[in-house]
DNA sequence: AGCAACATGTAATGGGTTACATGATTCG
DNA sequence: CGAATCATGTAACCCATTACATGTTGCT
């Protein structure tokens, strides 16, 4: 229920076509919030039916032709609305953590390769994103505007720092353990 | 893809039926995955027809009477290799977040209470866990099961702690912020 | 007998994922 | 002119969520 609201918070931070949309979520709101081409195409549709956004003039509408879009005042009240309105946290999902719960029962083969890589991909993702806070939030830099858009990046960053170090000492553990497979 | 999976997982700890796992998912599994009672009655439905378990056969099968699954060695055999391949982590998709971002472009009103709330619900959760840790793992209990159980409810506590610090300085921000809305 | 709690389901809806389809532009 | 890339979509499937339906047990 947010993708539409994620959309059109990225349209009035600057408005863009499909795939200019695409690629910021796949870069900088990608630590918040993710989603593909095909999703974004199809929430673009409805949202301009809805009468939130609507196309800029200037292009015209082609199969292969670039379309952007900007927000309609509606689509700013709805997100205001959104934004305002209490909501539930929603409970943990992770697929590594069930791995290894069941590893418990079924033995560890094969989960401590991925650990690894994972841990990488975690140090990767975490070093980006502080080369994003280096780049762009600045000491200088320092309006409410700002501030807001930092603490969001910071949630990214020790969120990322949870990880690889939770994944480290995941990997200490599996060392420690005896070689041959439980239960 | 997982919640067959996270189902495996509970029975081969203990054979369970449909409420009692629903219960459990509530409890303990849920710092690692949650699932509603329709889910699973659905997946022990076609866990069953797919060989992977079956009902224990002592009881008899009729609407409001209880029945009791159990893993056979096909289920145990597909949970072992779904653990040991490799598995990419999902990306971030996080309300919160995104009401803080959306909240720079269209104003802060409304979020700051929210923020508390979501405090007091990740504090308590936190508190519920590490009651669990006290309860379940006192230090000698050290078998390699308990080891790799702990590890998982490690990462839930970490991400809870991570929670109510990253909310504590949210709302220390905010505290901080001119009062009228930006933009 | 009536009621609450227990227990197992069905149906409808909506979002996310994957695979595929199609037109336009650019570059060799 | 052919291939790669850019750009916008369509279709099908699966999973999660919500609301609803139905039978059973135990208690008063």
């Amino acid at each position: 229920m947010s993708l539409p609201h994620a959309i059109l918070t990225a349209l009035l931070e600057k408005p863009s076509s499909g795939l200019e949309l695409t690629r910021r979520f796949d870069k900088s709101i990608g630590y918040f919030w993710s989603a593909t081409h095909q999703q974004i195409y199809r929430e673009l549709g409805k949202l301009e039916s809805e009468g939130y956004i609507r196309a800029l003039p200037s292009e015209q509408p082609a199969r292969g032709q670039k379309k952007s879009y900007e927000v309609l005042p509606a689509g700013r009240a709805e997100l205001a609305r959104w934004t305002a309105a209490s909501q539930d946290p929603k409970p943990l999902r992770d697929t590594m953590l069930l791995r290894l719960r069941a590893s418990a029962v079924v033995g560890t083969a094969g989960v401590e390769a991925d650990l690894r890589r994972h841990l990488a991909l975690h140090q990767r993702q975490l070093a980006e994103y502080e080369g994003i806070q280096e780049r762009d939030f600045p000491p200088d830099k320092d309006t409410p505007q700002d501030r807001l858009r930092h603490l969001v990046l910071r949630a990214g960053i020790d969120l990322e720092t949870f990880w690889t170090q939770w994944l480290a000492h995941a990997l200490e553990e599996f060392e420690r353990l005896p070689a041959p497979e439980p239960e």
